[in-house]
DNA sequence: GCCGTTTTCGGCCCGACTGTTTTCAGTCG
């Protein structure tokens, strides 16, 4: 049982309270336990081992008893109350963008849909239109939502697939026959989302491998078996593909099934010109005698390149980059100083003390974090005043606290219709960070959205635009923007894009930030943690930030506090200059 | 079901937006 599993269930159970009508509050603390479960960075069932469940926020007796359920059965007694009365494919139909409870509840006592299935029934029969204020353009946003969840849904977000691809590897690196055991594929890429798990084993007793391969708990069903090679399916419906290999392969077969599959015909037809062969055995010469195979290092070597990070491997740009001897130095956690996207209780949606965000902060040794909770026009946001109030509290704070990172006074200003900023410039040039997010309007015209962000890099009291893009993975399209725009506006003032480290965000992505950096935009990387405990989400930042080519040089937080604003601090003094008398 | 410097009961975010409507329900952030 992996977080991700336990956050499943109560997530189910929060679907399936919601859709039978039951107290709302009540789906609330279910989904949030579920989000803080999911978002833990070591397993629930150690701090359940600990007895320290209930020290996690959102999480009290009745919800630490059944994720102890669910650890130990897979599921729990209310769960299983819930699904006999409710259909379990009511669940996945709430996820579709536009469908909500009532929606969903309408859909099944009115209609029967029980799932996805029934739910393109319906619409294709039309069947759909006799429920209440269903007209024909949601009709048609239904049907077009339904389309693309089917098509997103087939794929896992690297996060979840890395727990579930550790926790068998560590597995099958325990027993005697196994000399490595690696991760291939697009997770060793880090690509943003993972379609199944390709697993490496290094040994010369392969059936030992599939006895164990095969037999995991988690294990489903079982797609394939043969001597070196064997496919399962998980619990959690993730395929996982595993290939078993000799020593003196091994390396090959690393490269060959990591990929990607353009990188591979890339380096296979410069092998071609040089007159030896590659394959997932090994590098051959034209008599067929083995060069190379037992390391990766030693197949780049054969073919005349470096050693490139897998991160790289997408047939854009990198073997030329490697021949030329000028691959980037890619960042790597620890240059991570500071972390400038973090919100406190002061935030409607924020759910830690600043205490206790700093505690967080100095385990894992950042030297700032700035306190960038929300502007009045999100619910609960803060009002000029409040903002100032709150600066001065967070710095008289800082100026206390000893020995950790120091907290920068912050906020996420919203970017409204226009373009124009939530609070004044006045209140803005006072602080020491100022991340400008877009929340609102998603649907504007290209033409709309980009002037809306121009502006606020313009506004001169801006350090950095925050998710810059808005897409949620799986769920929201990034809004319509041209971005190579936005990036010669944000050279022009030295505003930085934000690459928000949020698993569901990620956003920038990949491209856009080797566009940011082509274009000299710093890229600053943010947790946008909402508990301080995720501030650790850094982590999946620099995953995004390697496939992007990104240096230590293109991340503004990877320098010190010193270096954070440039641009910036004039138009702060010319605000105090013109306010002077 | 959680939570508490308003503490063991009684709150818990609420306004904008959209498509459907003659006055608003449902969804979203």
């Amino acid at each position: 049982m992996e977080n991700a599993d336990v956050a499943n269930v109560l997530s189910q159970m929060a679907s399936m309270t919601e859709v039978l009508g039951g107290n709302p509050f009540k789906v609330r603390a279910f989904r949030q336990a579920a989000q803080v479960v999911d978002g833990l960075p070591g397993p629930v069932a150690a701090l359940r081992r600990a007895g320290t469940l209930e020290s996690l926020p959102g999480i009290g007796p009745r919800i630490a008893e059944k994720i102890g359920e669910i650890l130990d059965t897979g599921t729990c007694e209310e769960h299983r109350e819930l699904a006999a009365r409710v259909p379990i494919g009511i669940v996945e139909i709430l996820r579709i963008e536009g469908l909500g409870p009532k929606t969903a509840q309408e859909l099944w006592r009115r209609l029967g849909v029980t799932d996805l299935e029934s739910l393109r029934e319906a619409i294709a029969g039309g069947r759909i239109r006799e429920l209440p204020r269903m007209g024909p353009v949601r009709l048609r946003a239904l049907a077009s939502a339904l389309d693309r969840y089917q098509v997103r849904t087939a794929r896992m977000p690297l996060y979840r697939a890395v727990v579930y691809a550790d926790g068998i590897l560590n597995r099958l690196r325990a027993l005697p026959a196994v000399r490595r055991a690696e991760a291939a594929g697009s997770v060793r890429r880090r690509k943003e989302t993972v379609g199944d798990l390709d697993l490496l084993v290094s040994s010369l007793e392969p059936e030992a491998v599939m006895d164990a391969f095969t037999s995991i708990p988690d294990v489903a069903k079982v797609i394939a078996r043969g001597e070196t090679k064997a496919s399962i399916r998980l619990e959690s419906g993730l395929q996982v593909d595993l290939r078993v290999l000799p020593p003196d392969s091994f390396g090959a077969a690393l490269h060959y099934f990591t990929g990607s599959k353009s990188h591979n015909i890339a380096l296979r037809t410069r092998a071609v010109r040089m007159g030896i062969k590659l394959s997932e055995y090994g590098v051959f010469d034209r008599e067929g005698k083995r060069l190379a195979g037992e390391h990766e290092e030693d197949v780049f070597e054969a073919v005349g390149l470096p050693w490139i990070p897998p991160e790289l491997r997408e047939a854009s740009g990198e073997i030329e980059a490697a021949e030329k001897g000028e691959l980037p130095e890619l960042l790597v956690n620890e240059d991570l100083q500071g972390d400038l996207h973090v919100h406190s209780m002061r935030s409607s949606d924020g759910r830690s003390s600043l205490e206790d965000i700093w505690a967080v902060g100095r385990h894992l040794g950042r030297r700032y974090l700035a306190i960038t909770d929300h502007s009045r026009s999100r619910p609960l946001g803060l009002g000029p005043e409040e903002v100032l109030e709150h600066a001065e509290e967070i710095r008289s704070l800082s100026r206390r606290l000893r020995g950790g990172p120091k907290l920068l006074a912050g906020v996420e200003v919203d970017i409204l219709a226009d373009g124009s900023l939530d609070l004044p410039a006045e209140v803005l040039a006072r602080l020491d960070w100022v991340v400008a997010s877009i929340h609102s309007r998603f649907h504007e015209s290209r033409e709309t959205m980009t002037r809306r962000l121009v502006r606020a890099i313009e506004s001169g009291v801006v350090d950095a635009i925050g998710h810059p893009s808005g897409r949620k993975i799986g769920k929201r399209d990034p809004y319509d923007f041209d971005l190579e725009e936005v990036l010669r506006a944000a050279r022009a003032h030295g505003v930085a894009m934000e690459l928000n480290a949020a698993p569901d965000r990620l956003d920038l992505d990949d491209r856009s930030c080797r566009l940011a950096k082509e274009a000299g935009v710093q890229v600053v990387i943010d947790s946008d943690a909402h508990v301080a405990h995720l501030l650790d989400m850094t982590r999946y930042g620099v995953w995004v930030a390697r496939r992007g080519w990104l240096e230590k040089k293109d991340v503004r937080n990877a320098g010190p506090a010193s270096r954070l604003r440039t641009r910036r601090r004039r138009a702060a003094k010319r605000h105090e200059e013109e306010a002077r008398p």
